[in-house]
DNA sequence: ACATTAAATTCGA
DNA sequence: TCGAATTTAATGT
């Protein structure tokens, strides 16, 4: 655990005795498919790291309706706009893999917020990274079309501030790239030997291998615009 | 929705 | 403990 607490990019921010006794507070813990590590309205015990595995955020409509809007993989931080207003989780998070997690208690985080300006600094850059993650989220749905949407989803879980130490192969289901891009499975997976065809990535076996991060990021795919046919559904894609 | 194929699991030596 | 057979899950159309 130690390792991976210093691998972070906030570990750097420390001083080491304020390291080490992060370290000693903090445990790991390990989440099997399905389970919740956060549900919607529970207290926030901690701030939360991946070591290894995947997790999915998702909300729920009051009638249990269920959307997923992003993806936490190795590397990723998450929870502090929790634990900073100090409230209750606003969504889910679930794992979709075996999982290892580390979690710095509460208490631990908010001494740090307090006392190190230098982890306050890595805070603005990380909810800054998280800003504009949401703002092209928003774009994305709203401006492009499904093979474009899939493209730029799957590149924002290669977001370098927010997963540092990220391979090129993601392992990640068409379902679950379905539901990240608020598309069906169906539309996924012909969204997805499209992005191949043009080269930018390679579709396996319960993931994906992505050849050209920054195609990922620039595509747009054919057709943009004109489709006010496609799919007059709401927001969110998936029925649990 | 259905057919196909990869992966996981079981069973029998 | 190895591998064939069966079951289950993911993928392709």
């Amino acid at each position: 655990m130690q390792e991976t607490i210093r691998a972070s990019l906030w570990a750097e921010t420390l001083t080491p005795k304020e390291l080490a006794q992060v370290c000693a507070e903090s445990y790991e813990l390990h989440v099997s498919p399905g389970a919740h590590v956060a549900q919607a309205g529970d207290q926030a015990k901690g701030w939360y790291g991946v070591v290894d595995g995947v997790l999915i955020m998702t909300v729920c409509s009051p009638d249990g309706k269920e959307s997923t809007f992003t993806g936490a993989r190795s590397g990723a931080w998450f929870g502090e706009g929790t634990l900073l207003k100090d409230g209750p989780w606003q969504y889910n998070s679930t794992a979709i893999r075996d999982s290892n997690l580390i979690c710095v208690p509460r208490d631990t985080f908010r001494r740090l917020v307090q006392t190190s300006l230098p982890f306050n600094h890595f805070l603005l850059s990380q909810l800054n990274a998280r800003l504009g993650l949401f703002v092209s989220l928003v774009e994305y749905d709203r401006l492009l079309g499904p093979d474009a949407r899939v493209a730029r989803c799957l590149a924002a879980l290669f977001n370098a501030d927010l997963y540092p130490q990220a391979g090129c192969f993601i392992e990640l289901g068409q379902e679950e790239i379905g539901h990240l891009s608020g598309l069906s499975r169906q539309r996924a997976n012909e969204a997805l030997h499209e992005l191949e065809r043009a080269g930018l990535l390679r579709v396996e076996f319960g993931g994906v291998t992505v050849l050209d991060l920054p195609g990922m990021r620039t595509y747009s795919g054919a057709a943009a615009s004109g489709r006010k046919s496609r799919t007059p559904q709401k927001l969110e894609t998936l029925t649990d």
